[in-house]
DNA sequence: GCTGATGCGTC
DNA sequence: GTCGGAC
DNA sequence: GTCCGACGACGCATCAGC
C-alpha cells in the first residue's frame, strides 16, 4: 500500500520543473515501482481525474462543496475565507493557506489512519455512489472525513484533484511517454493503445502487466469507444492546399460528434469525450439502424438539428437534446436530429483505421445512401474549394474540414491530416465594463473581461459575454494596470470599471442568452486588438447585435 | 411543487 | 471550443 | 510541432430550501 503522501510529493516535484523530460522521468520512475492495483489510480489522480472514464457516476463535488468543507474545518466565516481564497493562486493553494491560518478541526477516528492511494480512491467511490435526498450533505461528510486524514499538502492535492485542475504541467501526452519509459515500450505503441482504448489509466495497467505484447494485441472493440480523430485549425483554403496539394473537403456541421457502434441489432452512440448518450437519442439510433441494419460496424459522424425544410438549426437547439433524460420522445419530435456520417472505422470485425481515407470514404459511399453522408468533394484548386466552402456556408454550415486523401485514421490526434476551415467573421468593437482576477499563472492579473455593447437609445452598456483570450502576457500586465485605474468597485475578485477601453472582438456566433440582461451572448469571443483609437461612444450597439443575430437565420433554420 | 444553486459535459 | 506560452 | 493551461457560452439533471 503506497502512501498518498508519496503521490503528493511526486506532484510537487513535477510542478517544480518545466522540463518535459524531467517530468516524464519523475512519473516513470514512480509508476514503475507501484503495485499493479495502484497504478490506475495514481495515473488518474495525477491527471486531475477521480474516477476512471467509462464510470457513468460522478462525484458531484466541486469548489462550492470544497468551500463548505473548508468552512467546517476552519470554523472561519465566508468573509475570512473569501479573503484568503481571493489572494491564493488557485483553490489548492487557498485550501493550504486557510488550513495554515486556522487550526483545523478534524474528525477523530477510532484508529490511527494514514491516507493511502487506495484509501483516497475508496473515498471517491463512496462519494460517487451517493445519490438522492441529503446526498449533498453526506458527500460533504465524507469529504470532511477525507480531509481530516490529510495534512496541508495532501489537502492541497485533493482540492486540485477534485476540481480537476492539477496545474502541474502534466497531461496525457507526457503521461503516455512516462508509461512508455517505465515499462520499456515504444511511445508510439502506448499512444496507439490509448487511442484505441480511450483510457490511459487502463493502458498503464496493461503495460505494467503485459508489456508491449499486451498493448500490441489491442483491437477496436464494438461498444468500447475510441478517441475521435481531430482537425487542426487552418487560416485558409490556400494554406491547406499548399500543405496537401489535393484534398477531400467535407462540410463542417455544427452539431455533436457521434461515434456510432452497432452489433447484433444493438446500437450505442458515444460523444467526443466517450460518454454514452444513446438514451437521449432514440431518433439517431433509428437512423443508424436504418442505415446498417444489424451489421457490426463502428462509424464516425456528426448529428445536427434540422428544421422541416432540412436547414440546420443553431447549436443551442442540438444541445437541448444532448443529455436529456425526461420527455425524450417529445423533445425528439420538437427538435429532430439527423446523423451525417463521414468515416467508418470497423465493419464485420475488420478494423479500417489503418486504411487510407479515400478507401474508407469509398467504402462508406458503397455501403450507405448519400443522404446519410456529410457532403464531400475532392479539390485541388483554390477556386473549386472556395466554391464548395461558399456552398457549405450558404446551406447554413460552419465551414469545411479538409482531409488528406491517403491518411490513416489516427484516433485522438489533432494532426496535419485533417484541417478545419472556418470563415473569418466581421469583428465587433466592444467596451470592457468589468474584469475578474485570474487563477494559476494569471493570478496576478485581471484576466477575464466583461464585454459590453451600447444601447443607442439610453447610452447604457449591456454585457454580451466575457473573454480571457487574445492578449499576450505583456498586454495582460498593461491592461490590468489600466483597468485598476478605472475601477469603481473591487472586492478582490470582481473589478467593475468605468467604460473606457474598447477592444475588437472576434466571435463565431451570437446566441440567445438566458443569463445576460441584453438577451444576447457571443460564442467563442476573443480579443483581436485593443482599439486605442475608439471611444466607448463609438462602440458597437446592442441594436446592431440584434440585427446580426437575426441575419444568422438567413441560412439557418428556425422553429 | 417551484426556484435557484451547483455540477457536468457539449461546443 | 480558442488563444498564447513553453518546450 | 506538440503540449499545456488559461477560461468562454449554453442546457440538462439533481438537490436544497422554501
Amino acid at each position: 500500500m503506497t502512501d498518498f503522501k508519496e503521490l503528493v510529493e511526486l506532484a510537487r516535484k513535477i510542478s517544480m520543473t518545466t522540463s518535459r523530460n524531467e517530468k516524464i522521468e519523475l512519473v516513470s520512475s514512480f509508476i514503475k515501482e507501484l503495485p499493479e492495483d495502484e497504478v490506475r489510480h495514481a495515473v488518474l489522480f495525477l491527471l486531475g481525474r477521480t474516477l476512471p472514464p467509462g464510470d457513468e457516476r460522478h462525484l458531484d463535488v466541486n469548489w462550492r462543496a470544497l468551500l463548505s468543507v473548508l468552512k467546517r474545518m476552519t470554523g472561519a466565516d465566508n468573509e475570512q475565507l473569501f479573503k484568503i481564497l481571493v489572494q491564493a493562486v488557485d483553490i489548492g493553494d487557498g485550501f493550504k493557506k486557510a488550513l495554515e491560518k486556522f487550526e483545523p478541526k478534524r474528525q477523530s477516528f477510532l484508529f490511527e489512519q494514514k491516507l493511502t492511494i487506495k484509501e483516497v480512491s475508496s473515498y471517491y467511490n463512496k462519494i460517487a455512489s451517493l445519490r438522492g435526498a441529503k446526498s449533498r450533505k453526506y458527500k460533504e461528510d465524507l469529504l470532511f472525513s477525507l480531509f481530516s486524514l490529510a495534512d496541508k499538502d495532501e489537502a492541497e492535492f485533493l482540492a486540485r484533484n477534485l476540481t480537476g485542475e492539477m496545474r502541474i504541467g502534466l497531461h496525457e501526452g507526457l503521461m503516455e511517454e512516462a508509461i512508455a519509459k517505465a515499462f520499456q515500450i515504444p511511445a508510439r505503441l502506448v499512444r496507439r493503445a490509448v487511442m484505441l482504448r480511450g483510457d490511459i489509466s487502463e493502458i498503464a495497467v496493461l503495460a505494467k502487466r503485459g508489456g508491449a505484447k499486451a498493448l500490441e494485441s489491442i483491437r477496436i472493440e464494438v461498444f468500447r469507444p475510441l478517441k475521435p480523430m481531430l482537425a487542426t485549425d487552418a487560416d485558409s483554403i490556400e494554406e491547406v492546399l499548399r500543405e496537401l496539394k489535393r484534398a477531400s473537403f467535407e462540410f463542417k456541421l455544427d452539431g455533436i460528434r457521434l461515434q456510432m457502434h452497432a452489433k447484433g441489432g444493438r446500437i450505442r452512440a458515444f460523444t467526443r469525450r466517450l460518454s454514452d448518450v444513446t438514451q437521449s437519442l432514440p431518433d439517431i439510433v433509428d437512423q443508424f439502424s436504418e442505415i446498417f441494419g444489424s451489421r457490426e460496424v463502428v462509424a464516425d459522424g456528426e448529428a445536427i438539428a434540422i428544421d422541416p425544410e432540412g436547414r440546420p438549426l443553431p447549436f443551442q437547439f442540438v444541445s437541448r437534446r444532448l443529455r436529456r433524460k425526461s420527455d425524450i420522445a417529445r423533445s425528439a419530435k420538437e427538435i429532430p436530429l439527423r446523423l451525417f456520417l463521414f468515416d467508418i472505422l470497423q465493419i464485420d470485425g475488420k478494423m479500417l483505421i489503418d486504411e487510407p481515407y479515400f478507401r474508407r470514404r469509398k467504402l462508406l459511399e458503397d455501403l450507405v445512401d448519400e443522404e446519410w453522408l456529410v457532403p464531400a468533394r475532392v479539390c485541388e484548386s483554390e477556386e473549386e474549394a472556395s466554391n464548395f466552402l461558399k456552398e457549405a456556408l450558404d446551406r447554413g454550415h460552419e465551414g469545411l474540414i479538409a482531409k488528406k486523401l491517403d491518411s490513416i485514421y489516427t484516433p485522438g490526434v489533432r494532426g496535419k491530416n485533417w484541417f478545419k476551415i472556418k470563415p473569418v467573421l466581421a469583428t465587433l468593437d466592444l467596451v470592457i465594463v468589468a474584469a475578474e482576477r485570474g487563477y494559476g499563472r494569471r493570478h496576478k492579473w485581471l484576466s477575464d473581461y466583461y464585454l459590453a455593447a451600447r444601447d443607442e437609445e439610453t447610452g447604457e452598456f449591456y454585457v454580451v459575454g466575457k473573454t480571457f483570450k487574445g492578449l499576450t502576457d505583456q498586454e495582460f500586465e498593461l491592461m490590468t494596470q489600466r483597468l485598476k485605474e478605472l475601477a469603481y468597485y473591487d472586492d478582490g475578485h470582481l473589478v467593475k470599471v468605468k467604460p473606457s477601453i474598447v477592444v475588437e472582438v472576434a466571435f463565431n456566433e451570437i446566441q440567445k442568452s438566458p443569463k445576460y440582461e441584453s438577451g444576447l451572448a457571443l460564442r467563442f469571443a476573443r480579443i483581436v486588438s485593443i482599439r486605442e483609437d475608439k471611444t466607448p461612444e463609438e462602440a458597437e450597439t446592442i441594436q446592431n447585435l440584434r440585427r446580426i443575430y437575426e441575419k444568422q437565420f438567413l441560412h439557418k433554420g428556425k422553429i
